[in-house]
DNA sequence: GCCGTTTTCGGCCCGACTGTTTTCAGTCG
């Protein structure tokens, strides 16, 4: 079993022992335990060969033996028992808004329902009402949240939310005493996928941002609506998409401000260690002040926050609670990478395969971002669908860049291939022809329903080939639409890792392939990662910023990300890359020669 | 179920908002 499916039985293990009403803290060692699994940067079959799973903080003697037997039997007879005690509708009535664990059980207990389709011809009967501790505006709010549930995805991609955002605090920056405003939660720690918009904002007269905020166009339906906290339903067109999302708004004074901006950035996982911290020192630390009753530590930034606690200040990307609050007690949290630090990218397409831009377009673009060079890889020749180049299509290619080459004035064009790792795990191109780029991108496109075994020999194969420089998008994902191919990324890492292979972290913010849970795994084992945008046109150029984000998640520093690099130094090690393979081949022919 | 310079029991982060309640439980983040 995986760290994913682990983690999956886990969590489950969790929701359904709160169905059955069980001590709430137990429940959450459960869900806690799923988390700690499914971030695990060291691999999960190691640790459970060398019996120190439960070495880790949250995963006690139970815990480990639980994962043992999930890992070593894909099963769980302690799971399939609860499963088989609990209907799987009750589980899927926790989605609906509003409902927690206490009313569903409730509802089953007292009226028998165990299923969405149940409750709602119940609360159609105005049976919900009746039922103690419920009422009529609980079975309204139970209806319009099964139609909700009906009409949309549960999350949003970030690159759709961060407009969306943009917005909302584009509008209330105007409300008058507003002195500060800021986009907290998922968002700001950027992660892929956002579940819902939270905006903090700093004034001495909370009801006036709060008229606005309620009356924005885009809101669709008032959720909550209080002095200091709302909450609606927001929706939008982005990109041509319609994205709709919760969002929530606080209100605070400028004292609380950075309190308040720590505490709703998050993550949970990652104020509640913060708490703790406070705790031991014999303070609360709450979203207005940290502090006793008698005295309050004063801070007017978040940093201060973090330096009162004794620790380094920590970006809100690696706010996770995966390892940072311990690296800030040392002082040894990363420098990140930053937008600024990017001289340049290798993966991107022209029309003269499926991009929608020309040769000339592209390089204008990449002059006006500031790159010192830009990298073609347009798709390889058995990508029929995509307009793959023919091996006489890629001279004709390289013609062209050198001719602009000759033109242009600060930036540098690379050839490269974003070439198809073939079903056997060969390449799409003859190695000569593989010989005249400057690199390599290899990439699968196609067979996606490969067994995870034979998937993995077919991209490990193609890591081992002298002429690939680097993996292109390692799992093929599209977020919230498709799951990559199934893949040991562990396997392929330390595939890249024993081969001096470098790993893309795909910036299309719909792939954000590698994922930053990885991007750290590869960190640890010192393989270097690319940030490309994949870009179809001269706009997709700027999703390396999206890439950016992903690294940071991933803490990854500017040296650990290879175009970070100036021109100089990516041509001398693209350089010394392929002599090592040519002259690798060179001198086998003469050392052959030399026994004769 | 986890955890321990107030250790093997008794805690476990904390506050806003809502709805159904005469003082609070449930949900959410």
């Amino acid at each position: 079993m995986t760290k994913e499916e682990v983690a999956a039985a886990l969590d489950e293990i969790g929701t359904l022992l709160e169905l059955k009403g069980e001590n709430p803290f137990r429940c959450n060692a459960y869900h806690n335990a799923a988390r700690i699994i499914q971030q695990l940067e060291d691999n999960l079959q190691d640790l459970v060969a060398s019996g120190k799973l439960s070495e880790i903080r949250g995963i006690g003697d139970t815990m480990q033996e639980k994962i043992i037997t999930l890992v070593t039997t894909g099963r769980l007879p302690f799971l399939e028992e609860l499963r088989s005690s609990i209907p799987a509708g009750l589980v899927e009535m926790l989605r609906i808004p509003g409902l927690g664990p206490k009313k569903v059980k409730a509802l089953h207990d007292q009226l028998h329902i165990s299923s969405v389709a149940e409750l709602q011809a119940a609360c159609q009967r105005g049976e919900i009402a009746r039922l103690k501790g419920f009422g009529e505006k609980t079975q309204q709010k139970i209806l319009e949240g099964i139609a909700f549930l009906q009409t949309q995805n549960q999350r949003v991609r970030l690159d759709q939310a961060l407009p969306l955002a943009e917005e909302v605090m584009e509008r209330l920056r105007r409300v008058a005493d507003v002195q500060d405003i800021a986009v907290c939660g998922s968002i700001r720690r950027r992660r892929e996928t956002i579940h819902d918009i939270d905006i903090l904002v700093c004034s001495s007269h909370p009801e006036a941002v709060m008229d606005v905020f309620i009356q924005l166009p885009q809101v669709e339906q008032v959720l909550a609506h209080g002095k200091s906290k709302s909450s609606v339903r927001l929706s939008g067109y982005v990109h041509g998409e319609k994205v709709s999302l919760q969002a929530d708004l606080r209100v605070v004074t400028a004292p609380q401000y950075p309190y308040a901006l720590l505490y709703f950035t998050g993550s949970k996982e990652h104020t509640v260690r913060l708490r703790q911290r406070a705790l031991s020192r014999g303070w609360t630390l709450n979203e207005y002040m940290m502090g006793t009753d008698k005295q309050s530590i004063p801070a007017r930034t978040e940093a201060d926050i973090y330096a009162a606690l004794d620790l380094q200040y920590v970006p809100p990307e690696l706010r996770e609670d995966t390892g940072e609050i311990e690296a800030a007690e040392r002082h040894e949290l990363p420098t990140l990478i930053e937008e600024s630090d990017i001289q340049g990218v290798f993966h991107c397409h022209t029309t003269a395969s499926d991009g929608m831009a020309t040769l000339e377009e592209m390089a204008q673009a990449a002059q006006r971002l500031g790159w010192q060079y830009l990298g073609i890889a347009d798709h390889s020749q058995s990508l029929t669908v995509a307009r793959g180049l023919s091996p006489e299509a890629v001279r004709r290619q390289w013609e062209a860049i050198d001719r602009l080459n000759g033109q242009l004035s600060g930036l540098r064009l690379l050839k490269g291939t974003e070439v198809d790792i073939l079903e056997d795990g060969t390449l799409d191109y003859p190695e000569e022809l593989l010989a005249g780029f400057d690199y390599v991108v290899a990439s699968v496109h196609t067979r996606f329903q490969m067994s995870r075994e034979e998937m993995t020999a077919r991209v490990c194969k193609a890591l081992a080939h002298p002429a690939v420089t680097m993996l292109g998008h390692p799992t093929g994902r599209l977020l919230l639409r498709r799951d990559g191919y199934k893949i040991d990324l562990d396997a392929v890492i330390r595939t890249a890792a024993q081969h001096g292979k470098m790993i893309e972290i795909n910036a299309q913010p719909l792939r954000l392939d590698l994922d930053w849970l990885h991007v750290k795994q590869a960190r640890n084992l010192g393989v270097p990662l690319v940030i490309n945008p994949d870009a179809h046109s001269t706009h997709e150029l700027t999703f390396y910023r999206y890439g950016v984000m992903v690294a940071r998640r991933g803490w990854l520093q500017r040296e650990q990300v290879f175009n970070t690099r100036p021109l100089a130094a990516v041509l001398e090690e693209l350089h010394r890359r392929k002599q090592a393979w040519l002259s690798n081949v060179g001198l086998a022919g003469k050392s052959h020669r030399r026994h004769h």
